[in-house]
RNA sequence: GCACCUAUGGUGAAAUGGAUAUCACAACGGUCUUCGGAACCGUCGUUUCAGGUUCGAGUCCUGAUAGGUGCACCA
């Protein structure tokens, strides 16, 4: 459609104005009184020309109308003069009739953004010995949504979550469970609700305990610095029969901890890379290009001057002067690993803010060993999820976990559905489904690049702009059609209302929502979307009554609550949430 | 110190350079309790400061102020 005005336009000027090559705007406006969508060519050539028509913008904002009035397609009912000199078009009844009939049909308009490409999405990437905190959680929602917002616009995903089996932190952890330290070993791991009774991450908390004390005695006593980084050469060197079985141990059980919270979140992956295989590739290509001259020794160690190929950049070290890769030459590793496996047009990778400056440097790098490679590389970084005091951390003892987080979350939900009549089994299933939707919808809300501050309360919230308030929108939709088809009536937009609905007009919207999103590649847009779309309908549905056999416009209102449902559904699946039968 | 990011009602956010800056929470007042009230309607109140570009700036540029992140052997 808009594609159709532009050429409107351009005819119109062409006989108006003998003008040809004009760059304006067609537009939706925010507001729908403004029309459906809307121009600003008349104030674009109104500097040119008003000086030699002797004219102002109104006038030939005039002009451009009446022509346009003269040579309109039917889908235009209306186009008028407003505010400054922008011509705002009003799309007809049939228009919106045969956008529902579609909508019905679910015959989606193409989409283009991402159209025969291969993509990789590489998020999550938590820890195994570490705790899976609610920044894990934050990166898993985020590139969860990008993932499928790629799908949608035609992309074909392959998802890829990268995890750091070697490193510090490791023999931390490791040097911890050594102890058996009384703190550790005496703290409760009691389930906190119903909702954990069969989680099996009490190992995990264990692990993420042993983890946390090791860091805290690394910082504060030497004599424990030099015993956990002897550990972590030999995790490297794997010559060791004890600490090599305390990790086997430790990572599987971890591993197997998040694999419960991928359930939960309703995540799956294609790849499981990790940092001890990255490492040894890594190694052999810094090497290799060490030789070349690309990297350099430094104080032992041997490091890349990035700021000789970009001044914004910096140098950082490769490998250390104990002769370790760092989390570096490991990043180099696992994007060769990643174009090797897959032929990739685009290798995306979402993470905290706090890694762009050290991607950066780790993609120049790529740059001077795979040209191509680094070509395709794209870093979206997110802010973080902050306490009201601090910086969340799993290095200090202030961690929220992620299974905590939704655990409390749940919680709320049953809490909130206990009136309503359910099985035990159904209400426990929604509560896990409201959870997760109210967590992700507080992430995804708001654009990527600001933190989050994290507040229970309000996180926890169900009311207005929450991810509950969406799936109740929905639910409460498919109720209604259920009641309406036991009436009997059956869904037609063959009789029209009189009026057009402010909600059949934001449903036209949804396709090119979802179109905007994938080419900024940013969640928040149908975020915002679908609350628009939500409240519309809750407008919509507080005035109107829908299941009315006697209501001549029922299986109209049917449609557009079909619509709806139909639309609010997908839109949610993009966000990564999913509706409950029942809430 | 250098680099990057951010600054929008009391609070949290939205806004491809467009029109009267949108939404939620909170507060206050109402609907109604008849298709699921986790709802609907109304009131209140906002672009950090100083310049600049533009027909038009929350958005772009310059400077200031405030906050955040990163800056070599952690990941």
């Amino acid at each position: 459609m808009e594609s159709t005005i532009k050429e409107l336009i351009n005819k119109a000027l062409r006989e108006c104005f003998d003008m040809a090559e004009v760059a304006f705007a067609v537009e939706r406006p925010k507001e729908l009184t403004h029309g459906d969508y809307a121009t600003n060519v008349a104030l674009v050539i109104s500097k040119t020309l008003a000086k030699n028509l002797n004219s102002g913008t109104q006038d030939i904002a005039a002009t451009l109308v009446g022509y346009i009035n003269d040579n309109k397609p039917p889908e235009i009912a209306d186009v008028s003069i407003a505010g400054p000199g922008f011509i705002n078009f009003s799309l007809s009844k049939e228009f919106f009739n045969m956008q529902l009939n579609m909508m019905l049909e679910q015959k989606n308009t193409s989409p283009i953004t991402w159209e025969e490409k291969r993509v990789m999405v590489e998020y999550t990437d938590p820890n195994p010995f570490k705790p899976f905190h609610i920044g894990h959680l934050m990166t898993n929602a985020i590139g969860e949504s990008i993932a499928r917002i790629i799908t949608a616009s035609g992309g074909e995903v392959i998802r890829a979550n990268y995890q750091g089996d070697v490193g510090l932190h490791v023999a931390k952890a490791i040097w911890g469970i050594q102890q058996q330290s009384s703190w550790v070993t005496e703290k409760q791991y009691a389930p906190k609700s119903l909702l954990s009774k069969n989680n099996p991450t009490y190992l995990a908390q264990y692990i993420g305990d042993c983890y946390v004390f090791g860091s805290e005695k690394y910082d504060s006593d030497e004599g424990v610095k030099k015993e956990i980084d002897i550990i972590n050469k030999k995790i490297y060197e794997k010559d060791d029969d004890d600490i090599n079985a305390i990790y086997v141990w430790g990572r599987e059980a971890t591993l197997e901890a998040f694999e419960t919270i991928y359930r939960t979140l309703g995540t799956t992956f294609d790849y499981y890379f990790f940092e001890s295989d990255m490492a040894i590739k890594g190694r052999a290509l810094v090497e290799r290009f060490f030789e070349k001259g690309v990297f350099v020794k430094s104080d032992g160690a041997i490091v890349f001057k990035a700021e000789e190929y970009n001044p914004k950049l910096h140098t950082r070290v490769f490998i250390t002067s104990n002769d370790l890769p760092t989390y570096e030459t490991k990043e180099l590793g696992l994007t060769e690993t990643k174009f090797e496996k897959e032929t990739l047009d685009q290798s995306i990778v979402i993470t905290a803010v706090e890694q762009k400056d050290y991607m950066a440097v780790a993609t120049e790098a790529m740059r001077q060993i795979h040209p191509e490679y680094a070509e395709k590389m794209k870093h979206i970084t997110h802010g973080m999820m902050r306490f009201a005091a601090g910086k969340m951390s799993s290095r200090k003892g202030n961690v929220i976990t992620g299974e905590s987080l939704l655990n409390d979350a749940q919680v709320m939900a049953l809490e909130k559905m206990k009136e309503r009549a359910m099985d035990e089994s159904v209400r426990e299933g929604a509560a896990s489904v409201i959870g997760v939707a109210a967590i992700k919808y507080a992430i995804l809300r708001q654009a990527l690049g600001g933190d989050i501050i994290y507040d229970p309360e309000q996180s926890v919230s169900f009311d207005g702009d929450s991810g509950p308030y969406l799936q109740y929108s929905t639910t409460r939709a498919r109720s209604v059609i259920a009641k309406a088809t036991e009436l009997g009536i059956v869904a037609s937009t063959k009789i029209t209302p009189p009026a057009i609905y402010e909600i059949e007009k934001i449903l036209c919207r949804f396709e090119e929502t979802v179109e905007h999103a994938a080419k900024t590649l940013e969640p928040h847009h149908i975020a915002t979307f679908l609350i628009d779309l939500a409240s519309r309908f809750n407008s919509f549905y507080a005035n109107e009554i829908i299941a009315d056999p006697d209501d001549m416009y029922a299986p109209y209102k049917l449609a557009l609550t079909k619509a709806f449902a139909q639309t609010m559904t997908n839109g949610l699946y993009l966000l990564g949430i999913s509706v409950p039968e029942k809430m």
